[in-house]
RNA sequence: GGUCGCGUAGCUCAGCUGGAUAGAGCAUCUGCCUUCUAAGCAGACGGUCACAGGUUCGAAUCCUGUCGCGAUCACCA
């Protein structure tokens, strides 16, 4: 039983005998830094139970937990807290059980698995900073589940079909020049954006042509040449057609070399890739089945529609007249494809930014109206736009943030802050460029994932991404102070036994924070949350910080501290390690 | 217009399953490198928690309304 545990079972023996009141629960708190004490009884709600003045409940409280619990040192109170002062031998004792553990805050497998689908770009534009977000989260989140012990699977669908990959071919084939990445020396994925781009320019031209004949913007878009012709394509494709076909596959398998590579910059993984063209036509059995089920109705042109309105939701459509599919006829096929490769799933993970939280609400009420046991385990990761100072980043205006570009921007503006403060000698220039990467990487990640994933983001590529403060590199420092007093500290600390007989203030705040990795841990996974493991890793190393500056580690002379310094200091870099491998962030051993 | 989300210091964000005097970072200012890495530490300045009601012993946190910003309300994905 943990102490919390029995200081509650205390507090309701207490109040049963003293006050003869039942309690139904008892509120504990962490005491806030300003008191004295560690735990905090909060006496306020037990008022309508027990009646009397909380300064003298407190009291009898407190007097009871001394003497029953004898981790309770101390007690004070103020106006209706009781605060617990713990002693130096609890921590201590605390201590002593997680510096053997190998992975403390980790739980080991539960058996239960997770799917978590992130990505999912379209494959005719290069990513830019709102994929990263994605990517990031997606990614993090996966880690996190597996912190709380879940196996997961990270899966990505790729949409890798459609009438605006048939854009993209169509300018590439217009334009005769043959031009492929290695001829270019372009990466493919940006070829073929670029070829997107052209389309849209010749489209908008020939839009314009049109309204300046006197046809409206609709007629006009409907009836552009290179538009009828992108849609013939579609229809080829979709009848098998060899050119285009084999022209598709060409051109996709450029894209995915340029996002492979992306990926792995990233340090983004996936474990199992769906293909939209291999799945697009599942669905429709689901919307046959829905039918006869009388889930669905079928309107007088043959489309078939879900009636929410009692749910206070619309009428949606999920299947055309023409029995072609929408976006939610392929939705529901690929919910069910997944549900059928991965039985006994416990839970389905989609990230996908918030422009798509009414389509999840609907696609997740339609599953479970449809009668599916695993409906209700399903989870929109929604998230905010990532905007600019201008607005909305528009691939086709040339308002994004690339994603290759801003990583190279990182990792070089990490080189020169390095370089500045030169404290890398000795280090080969390709350890070097490695660690750039990781320390740009790190600011990159943090700054996106400390924020609340529901919150939209504000980068403003004018004022950099900080190298400083609540930042990622921050946290790096911080282990890379950790592993250089390591370094210098003379062998064979990690199997000594320490036993010092008092607690500095600054090692029991350390001891405090460190006591709460594993509720993080829990925490961010019940909330699929990076931030929550961000805003530890921050407060962590600020409390290290203030530790590091106020207690000499290895010129203490009582050897019985010095080591017990060193393997707290040791502790603190594995849980900065571990946290910031939660968010997908490298810890470097210098800096 | 309906629905959903957001609104906390000049800026970027924590805190939100109700608890003590609302916390950090950046920016501005002041100290600290002859001692384990100053990407650091210590401090100062900075707040009508959008606004108005309500519930409560107690509200940034819960409820209602108003305002502001964003998203969405496609036989696009």
């Amino acid at each position: 039983m943990s102490l919390q545990e029995r200081i509650i079972q205390e507090v309701i023996k207490a109040a049963k005998t003293h006050y003869g009141a039942d309690l139904p629960s008892v509120e504990l708190q962490a005491t806030r830094k300003d008191f004295e004490g560690d735990i905090t009884v909060v006496i306020f709600p037990m008022l309508s139970q027990i009646k009397g003045n909380p300064a003298e409940i407190g009291q009898t409280f407190g007097e009871d937990l001394q003497v029953k619990i004898t981790e309770v040192s101390s007690f004070n109170i103020i106006k209706g807290f009781l605060n617990l002062v713990l002693s130096d031998s609890y921590y201590l004792n605390f201590f002593k059980n997680i510096n053997t553990e190998a992975s403390y805050g980790i739980r080991a497998k539960d058996g239960g698995r997770y799917l978590v689908e992130y990505s999912s770009p379209n494959t005719n534009k290069p990513l830019h900073l709102g994929h990263i977000r994605n990517n990031l989260l997606g990614y993090s989140v996966s880690r996190i589940l597996e912190a709380a012990g879940k196996e997961v699977q990270k899966i990505q669908i790729i949409n890798d079909r459609g009438i605006h990959i048939c854009k993209s071919m169509l300018a590439w084939q217009r334009s005769g020049k043959n031009e492929t990445p290695e001829t270019t020396g372009l990466k493919g994925d940006k070829l073929v954006g670029n070829y997107y781009v052209a389309y849209d320019k010749i489209f908008k031209n020939q839009v314009a042509e049109r309204m300046a004949f006197g046809l409206s913007k609709e007629e006009a878009e409907k009836e552009a040449p290179i538009f009828l012709d992108a849609k013939e394509m579609l229809r080829k494709w979709e009848a098998g057609d060899e050119e285009v076909v084999s022209l598709w596959q060409t051109m996709n398998s450029w894209v995915y070399k340029g996002f492979n590579e992306t990926y792995a910059n990233l340090g983004v993984s996936f474990d199992k890739l769906y293909y939209e063209s291999e799945t697009y036509l599942l669905g429709k059995d689901i919307v046959a089945e829905g039918l006869e089920k009388g889930v669905f109705f079928k309107k007088e042109d043959g489309s078939v529609w879900i009636d929410l309105t009692e749910d206070g939701l619309d009428e949606k459509i999920v299947l055309r007249a023409d029995g072609t599919s929408v976006y939610m006829t392929q939705d529901l096929g690929t919910a069910v494809q997944r549900a059928k490769d991965f039985p006994g799933t416990e839970g389905m993970v989609y990230t996908v930014g918030n422009e798509q939280d009414y389509h999840f609400k609907v696609l997740f009420l339609i599953l479970k109206k449809l009668g599916y046991s695993w409906a209700d385990s399903l989870f929109h990761l929604s998230y905010g736009m990532v905007d600019l100072p201008s607005g909305k980043m528009k691939s086709r205006e040339g308002t994004v943030v690339d994603a290759d570009d801003l990583i190279l921007e990182m990792a070089s503006t990490a080189e020169d802050i390095s370089n500045e403060l030169g404290k890398l000698e000795g280090y080969s220039e390709e350890e070097k460029t490695t660690l750039y990467q990781i320390i740009g990487l790190g600011a990159l990640k943090y700054f996106i994932l400390k924020v609340d994933p529901k919150k939209r983001i504000l980068f403003d590529p004018k004022e950099s991404v900080d190298f400083q403060g609540n930042t990622g590199p921050f946290i790096q420092y911080a282990y890379a102070r950790i592993q250089s007093i390591l370094r210098k500290a003379t062998s064979g600390w990690e199997s000594k036994n320490s036993n010092p007989k008092t607690l500095h203030s600054k090692e029991k705040e350390l001891l405090k924070v460190l006591e709460q990795y594993p509720i993080i841990v829990k925490a961010a996974a019940e909330q699929y949350s990076p931030a929550v493991v961000a805003n530890y890793a921050y407060e962590l190393v600020k409390e290290f910080n203030s530790f590091y500056q106020q207690v000499t580690i290895l010129g203490e002379t009582d050897e019985d501290i010095k080591t017990f310094r060193i393997q707290l200091a040791n502790k603190v870099g594995e849980v900065i390690k571990s946290s910031l491998g939660l968010l997908g962030i490298e810890s470097p051993e210098r800096m």
